[in-house]
DNA sequence: CTTTTCACAGTCGCGCGGATGGGA
DNA sequence: TCCCATCCGCGCGACTGTGAAAAG
C-alpha cells in the first residue's frame, strides 16, 4: 500500500517533462526484471516482479526491479496519466491496506464496488494505495505470501503500447488479451477465492481524437453494475491455483447494465473510461467462506499494462490490428492468410530481412533463440499491405512512450546489436530455462529445442522456430509455418505443475534474478528509447490495415526491419542471463 | 458528429454420431 | 457376434472484427 507521499514521488519520477503523457508503465515494463522467457504460447508468457522472498531487506527490492521506485497513487498527474501505482519494496502501511484494499468477503459489497457508487470512484487511489500496487497485500504471513505471475504480459505489452482498447457489448465481449496468471506461494492446503475486479483507473472520460486518447471531461463515477469476476474454480487450495495458469478467458465485458447482476460472468463497464484490472486472491474456508475480519488472508495484485479503454467501436487501428493479429477468433480477418508465406521469396509481401540495409543489424538467431518470439514478430511479419501511409500524423503510440525513449533515435539499434558472445549467452538462457522449467515442460508444449537459427531465420521469422509460442506472438508463423498450434490463450498448464521442489527452486533463484534485473534496470534508459523509436516507427508502419497491396511499397522494408529489430530487443534487453520469462509481482 | 447497435461472414472448438478395428 | 475404444466428419454454437445503420 501505498502512501500519498508516495505518490508524488511517482509522479515526479515518471513525468514527461514535456507535458505529454509519460511512459508510467510500458517503460519500466520493459525494463523488468527476472524474465523468462518461456517456450511456450502466448499465453505463457509471464511476467513477474519479485521481491525476493529469500531477502528480508524489503528496500533493497527497489532496486532490483523495473517499477523500484514508482510508489504513487493510482494517478498524480494533471492529465490523469499518472495513475500507476506501483511500489515494490515498499513498506506499505497495514492499516490501509486491510480496510480499504483488502475486505474480507463481507466487506466486498463497497469495497470491491468502489468505482461505481458516486464519491467512492478514487477515494482510495491515493490515500489508501487502493490496492493498485502490483502487490500484494500486507498482512499475510511470509509464509502465505503469495506471488503472482502474469501470462502472456509480453502481448499486453504490445497492446499497451497503443493504449489497449476492450469491446464491450450488450451481451458482453471476452477480453482479448485475457487476464492469465500464475500463482506461487499459497498455501498447498489452504483455500482461496481467486477473482478478478476492475475497477476505474482513472478519473477521466476518453475520446479518441486525433489519432490519440484524450481526456474528455471527468469519468461518470455513477456507473453500476458488477465490477468482479469470480473465478469459476473458487474455492479450491492452493496447490490447486499454483498447479496451473488461472485465466480469465471466460471474463466478459459489457455495457448492458441491466443484464449485470444475474451474469457473473460479466463485468459491467462504460465506453470510453479507462480501467484497471485487479487479482484478488481471498484466504477462505473449505466451505468458501471468507473469514470475516481477516484481511490479511486478502491479496491484490494489480498490473498496470492490464489497463485498458472499454469502447463500442475500436478507435485506435493499431489496436485494432493486433487484434487480429493475436487473437485466433479474429484469423479470418487476417490478410494474406495463405499465400504470404507461400510465395516464393522474391514475391513475398513480407520483405527479406537480407533486402533491408539494416538487416545486418537484425539480432542473430542465438540470441533470439528463446525470447525474442515472443515479442513483435507481427511487425516484421506484417504484408505490406498494411503499412500506414501517414493517413495519421500523430502516431498515438508517442503518448506513451517516455520522453528520453524520443532521444536515442537510431543509435538504440546498434547498441543492441547482437554479438557472437551474447548468442552464447542465449544459450545459457537455455540451459536456464530448462532448469526452470525442465525440458519435459518444453516438450510439453511442443517446443523443438532447436538447432535454429541463422540469423537470417530467426530474425525474420523468428518465431518460427517455436510454433506453439508463435500461436500467440506471431501468428504469421502460423501461416508460414502451417502449424497446429495452441491457441494462445489455451489456458492449459504453463509450465504444466508447479512442484514443491519448482517452487522451491524458483525461490532459490530470485536473487540472482534480481541481480541481473538490477543491471538490466542501469541501462534502461537507453531500452526505452529503443521502445519509443520503434513504436513511433510503428504508428507509422501499420496505421492503416487492409490497404491495397498496390500501396504498399518496399520501401517500407528498412522501416520494418527497424521495427523489427528494436521490438524484439526491446524484449531481450532485461534477459542478458536468460532469466526473465518469469517475473512475478510478490507481496512485500 | 460521435457513439452505439446490429447483421454479417469467417474461423474455431466442441459434441455428437457413424465407421472402423481389435479383443473377448 | 458382441462389446469397447478410437478415429473421423459433420453440424452447431461461440467468437471475432467489419461496416452500415441507428441513436443521441
Amino acid at each position: 500500500m501505498m502512501g500519498e507521499g508516495e505518490g508524488n514521488a511517482f509522479t515526479g519520477t515518471k513525468a514527461a517533462p514535456d507535458g505529454r503523457k509519460g511512459s508510467p508503465v510500458l517503460g519500466e515494463d520493459d525494463q523488468s526484471t527476472g524474465r523468462r522467457y518461456h517456450i511456450d504460447e502466448l499465453g505463457s508468457d509471464r511476467y513477474f516482479i519479485s521481491s525476493s522472498q529469500t531477502s528480508s531487506d524489503v528496500a533493497n527490492q527497489c532496486s532490483l526491479f523495473p517499477y523500484a521506485g514508482q510508489t504513487g497513487t493510482m494517478y498524480s498527474g494533471s492529465n490523469g496519466s499518472r495513475y500507476s501505482s506501483l511500489h515494490y519494496g515498499s513498506v506499505l502501511p497495514p492499516a490501509g491496506f486491510s480496510s480499504s484494499v483488502c475486505p474480507s468477503r463481507s466487506q466486498f459489497g463497497s469495497s470491491y464496488q468502489f468505482g461505481q457508487g458516486p464519491g467512492c470512484l478514487y477515494p482510495s487511489y491515493p490515500g489508501t494505495g487502493s490496492g493498485i500496487g502490483s502487490m500484494a497485500l500486507p498482512g499475510s504471513t511470509p509464509g502465505t505470501r503469495a506471488q503472482v505471475y502474469l501470462c502472456n504480459r509480453p502481448l499486453w505489452l504490445k497492446f499497451h503500447r497503443f493504449q489497449t482498447e476492450m469491446i464491450i457489448t450488450k451481451q458482453g465481449r471476452r477480453m482479448f488479451p485475457f487476464l492469465s496468471f500464475n500463482i506461487t506461494g499459497l498455501n498447498l492446503t489452504a483455500h482461496y477465492n481467486v477473482f478478478v475486479e476492475v475497477v476505474l483507473a482513472d478519473p477521466n472520460h476518453w475520446r479518441f481524437q486525433g489519432g490519440k486518447w484524450v481526456t474528455c471531461g471527468k469519468a461518470d463515477n455513477n456507473m453500476q453494475g458488477n465490477k468482479m469476476y469470480v473465478h469459476p474454480e473458487s474455492p479450491n487450495t492452493g496447490a490447486h491455483w499454483m498447479r496451473q495458469e488461472i485465466s480469465f478467458g471466460k471474463l466478459k465485458l459489457t455495457n448492458n447494465k441491466g443484464a449485470n447482476n444475474n451474469n457473473t460472468q460479466m463485468i459491467v463497464l462504460q465506453s470510453l473510461h479507462k480501467y484497471q484490472p485487479r487479482l484478488h486472491i481471498v484466504e477462505v474456508t473449505e466451505e468458501g467462506v471468507e473469514d470475516i475480519g481477516s484481511d490479511a488472508r486478502t491479496q491484490t495484485f494489480t498490473f498496470p499494462e492490464n489497463q485498458f479503454i472499454a469502447v463500442t467501436a475500436y478507435q485506435n487501428t493499431d489496436i485494432t490490428q493486433l487484434k487480429i493479429d493475436h487473437n485466433p477468433f479474429a484469423k479470418g480477418f487476417r490478410d494474406n492468410y495463405d499465400s504470404m508465406y507461400t510465395a516464393p521469396e522474391g514475391d513475398r509481401l513480407t520483405p527479406s530481412p537480407t533486402a533491408s540495409p539494416r538487416s545486418h543489424q537484425i539480432v542473430p538467431g542465438a540470441r533470439y533463440a528463446m525470447q525474442p518470439f515472443f515479442q513483435d514478430q507481427f511487425v516484421n511479419n506484417l504484408p505490406q499491405n498494411r503499412f500506414y501511409t501517414g493517413e495519421r500524423a500523430v502516431p498515438q503510440t508517442n503518448s506513451l512512450l517516455s520522453p528520453q525513449a524520443e532521444d536515442a533515435g537510431a543509435s538504440s539499434a546498434q547498441r543492441w546489436f547482437v554479438t557472437p558472445v551474447q548468442q552464447s549467452g542465449s544459450n545459457k538462457l537455455d540451459l536456464s530455462y530448462d532448469q526452470d522449467y525442465s525440458a519435459s515442460s518444453l516438450l510439453s508444449y511442443g517446443i523443438k529445442p532447436l538447432p535454429l537459427q541463422t540469423s537470417h531465420a530467426l530474425s525474420y521469422y523468428p518465431d518460427s522456430a517455436f510454433a506453439s509460442m508463435a500461436a500467440g506472438w506471431g501468428t504469421r508463423s502460423t501461416y508460414q509455418r502451417k502449424m497446429t498450434t495452441g491457441l494462445p490463450w489455451s489456458p492449459r498448464p504453463s509450465p504444466p505443475a508447479f512442484t514443491d521442489d519448482q517452487l522451491a527452486a524458483s525461490k532459490d533463484k530470485l536473487p540472482e534474478e534480481s541481480t541481473a534485473a538490477s543491471t538490466w534496470v542501469e541501462t534502461s534508459h537507453s531500452l526505452k528509447s529503443v521502445d519509443s523509436t520503434d513504436s513511433g516507427v510503428y504508428s507509422m508502419v501499420c496505421k492503416r490495415r487492409r490497404m491495397s497491396p498496390g500501396g504498399s511499397s518496399t520501401e517500407n522494408s528498412p522501416t520494418i526491419k527497424c521495427e523489427n529489430l528494436t521490438t524484439t530487443e526491446e524484449y531481450n534487453k532485461d534477459n542478458p542471463k536468460g532469466m526473465g520469462y518469469y517475473a512475478f509481482y510478490t507481496s512485500p
